[in-house]
DNA sequence: CAGGATGTTGGGTC
DNA sequence: CGACCCAACATCCT
């Protein structure tokens, strides 16, 4: 599920739960998750620490320990979330428990691609993430010009690459290009005039993505047409079409998406 | 049973 | 170098 408003909300799960809280017991069913670590290495670093307000950037969740202490960065990949629970009981997908006095907070994963680091104790976390633009939702419109400017190809794989912008996913993109009108493979380089449109339906996508905790699937949202029986354009009605753009599944509106001068 | 899934990386191509 | 394409990762669902 998770692109960055999934990532926003396990932000605040984490932030309610795990803030100013000393940690009592980290368990790692799943050591696969621990890509520059070891069970005994994130037991060491994290035990009876307290963690300070978690950040965010892109998809990456942010749980520093404060006073330059280590950080855990967890990255959910597909099919990871963060869920608290009271009785601490271990469940069938946790890959990493973390025990407080109160309760337990589980990173899951299905598919077991997501990723937990160990940033050690004054380092700088974005040293330890690789390459990673600004973030989607926090930087500026002149970031955002920045960005695109100069860059070739279509706009669907530059919003979609991560060492560009950080956050966006499949699922945000095409809701943006839906609503911006634009064609997901309109070239970055004949959208000058459509930035505005770009930007706004960026920052209303994830205005309202965020509010949920998810990218949602209401009927003004082209994302819950996916996979219908009958997708529709939630504006116009016209049948939608389903493509592949980036190496992903692309769903948009032929009537109203366009190319914008190619 | 084959194919696809909201993500990323590494390899190869042009 | 810049951009694209595909396979791979592990598991579940249609």
């Amino acid at each position: 599920m998770p692109e960055l408003p999934d990532v926003e909300a396990h932000r605040r799960t984490f932030a309610e739960h795990a803030a100013g809280r000393r940690v009592v017991e980290v368990t790692v069913p799943d050591p696969d998750v621990l890509t520059d670590t070891t069970p005994q290495g994130l037991g060491r670093a994290l035990s009876g620490r307290r963690f300070a307000e978690p950040g965010r950037h892109g998809k990456w969740l942010l749980a520093g320990t404060g006073d330059g202490g280590p950080v855990l960065a967890v990255h959910f990949r597909m099919t990871g979330t963060l869920a608290w629970t009271a009785e601490g009981d271990v469940h069938d997908d946790d890959a990493v428990v973390l025990r407080f006095e109160d309760g337990a907070l589980h990173v899951r994963t299905v598919r077991r691609f997501t990723e937990v680091r160990l940033i050690p104790a004054g380092d700088e976390p974005q040293d330890h993430l690789g390459p990673l633009g600004p973030d989607a939702w926090t930087m500026d419109r002149g970031t955002f010009d920045a960005v695109l400017d100069g860059r070739g190809g279509g706009i669907k794989s530059a919003l979609m690459e991560q060492e560009l912008i950080a956050g966006l996913g499949n699922l945000l993109v095409d809701e943006l290009l839906w609503r911006a009108r634009v064609h997901p493979r309109a070239a970055v380089a004949a959208l000058d005039d459509r930035r505005d449109e770009l930007w706004s339906a960026m920052r209303e996508v994830l205005r309202q993505s965020i509010a949920a905790g998810h990218v949602p699937s209401g009927p003004t949202w082209i994302n819950a047409q996916r996979g219908a029986d009958d997708p529709r354009c939630p504006r116009c009605d016209a049948a939608l079409r389903r493509t592949t753009v980036a190496g992903r599944t692309t769903w948009w509106c032929p009537a109203e998406q366009h190319l914008h001068g190619l």
